[in-house]
DNA sequence: GTCTATACGGTGATAGAC
DNA sequence: GTCTATCACCGTATAGAC
């Protein structure tokens, strides 16, 4: 993998790092991870690891900014976007939260570990920082009802419940796995039907009939 | 706390500990958990904590053993009584396990450190051991459908909807408590308000018209 | 049963050669 | 930039007095 221009793209230490921090991380969390394992997944050595980033800490906070900017913004931009009409956010941002963490596995075990642990506030500063104001999509609620093309919801439960049904899964990929589907390839199909399935029950649920 | 007729309550330390490691390790998960501070927790010595319980281990697992059996049954069972109607099972379902988990508050955060750092053999074990078979939940639903009393819904994609909607709130409260609410009490009372939203939310769902 | 003192291993981090 | 060797510390666990 070192055969190509070395001018164009070299292995490119720190992005090998990178990877395997997410992937260290986001599978054990900040305490559990060790530097020793993500040195090895890296293929690297350990010394290495505190070369590139002075600490473990500083590590983790690279690694989890990067995933929280890279997902976060783009799921978010659909729900404030003033030019995607209500019924088409819906079923627009399920299916892009969904997919953005297939695509990036490592997502929910980091929001989990940094959740649960406490540590809120770099959430809330990369949060803050991103410029979203989800009043907006408060207010495309409350026009709908007034419209009378929605059912009288509360705006808060509805996004809750959305991104619910949306992360849960993720979550509890073990558990779900183990009980509910026969194989990997079951869940993974499960994933792709509720592409489809959440935005039509939460459409289901809400619409004036 | 320690002049009660030693006959009937001893302040027993074992609760003590267990109290406080509920408390520690579901703030901490089992990585990020110090026996120094379960023991600080518990007011008593780090020294005793191996004394009750071997090991660090020992004492997380009799811990989330007794959290698990705590909440899941009863929640479980619920849902394969034969003897509750399809609609009440999905408003006291979803009202229990709110309630279940807002009296102890640690169990998300034992469950999510469970589920992310790739420990499912015990849950599947627990699971196994309380003898709960989803099955009959489906078979209701399955029925349901037939009577044409509810629209065609795929059983798995409803009761992961379900739970999701009932336990995600929790894992993220951190994060919604400070962008979708002032204060702590805010956060109660959309709490409770759940456990009438999210039955109305699933059933209007899933109702014929 | 409860404490203090201590042994022991693991882990993050640094020094220094190449 | 990358490695090997090593340090210093922290945290689990045990020994032993009371």
């Amino acid at each position: 993998m070192d055969n190509k221009k070395s001018e164009e793209k070299k292995p490119d230490t720190e992005a090998l790092i990178f990877e395997a921090a997410k992937k260290v991380f986001g599978m054990k969390g900040m305490a559990g991870a060790r530097m020793q394992e993500i040195a090895d997944e890296a293929g690297i050595n350990k010394a290495l690891l505190h070369y590139y980033f002075r600490t473990k800490e500083k590590l983790f906070e690279a690694v989890f900014t990067a995933i929280f900017q890279s997902f976060f913004p783009k799921a978010m931009s659909i729900m404030v976007n003033p030019e995607i009409s209500f019924r088409d956010k819906i079923e627009k941002f399920t299916t892009v939260y969904i997919s953005l963490i297939q695509e990036n596995p490592y997502i929910p075990g980091f929001m989990l570990h940094q959740l649960s642990t406490g540590g809120t506030e770099k959430i809330v500063n990369l949060f803050r920082e991103s410029g979203i104001k989800p009043d907006f999509f408060f207010q495309q609620v409350e026009k709908e009802i007034q419209k009378k093309t929605i059912s009288s919801v509360n705006p808060m439960h509805l996004i809750v419940n959305m991104i619910s049904m949306c992360i849960f899964p993720f979550i509890g990929k073990p558990f779900l796995s183990t009980f509910l589907f026969q194989d990997a390839e079951a869940y993974d199909q499960f994933l792709e039907e509720r592409k489809k399935e959440v935005p039509r029950f939460i459409i289901n649920s809400i619409q004036k009939t």
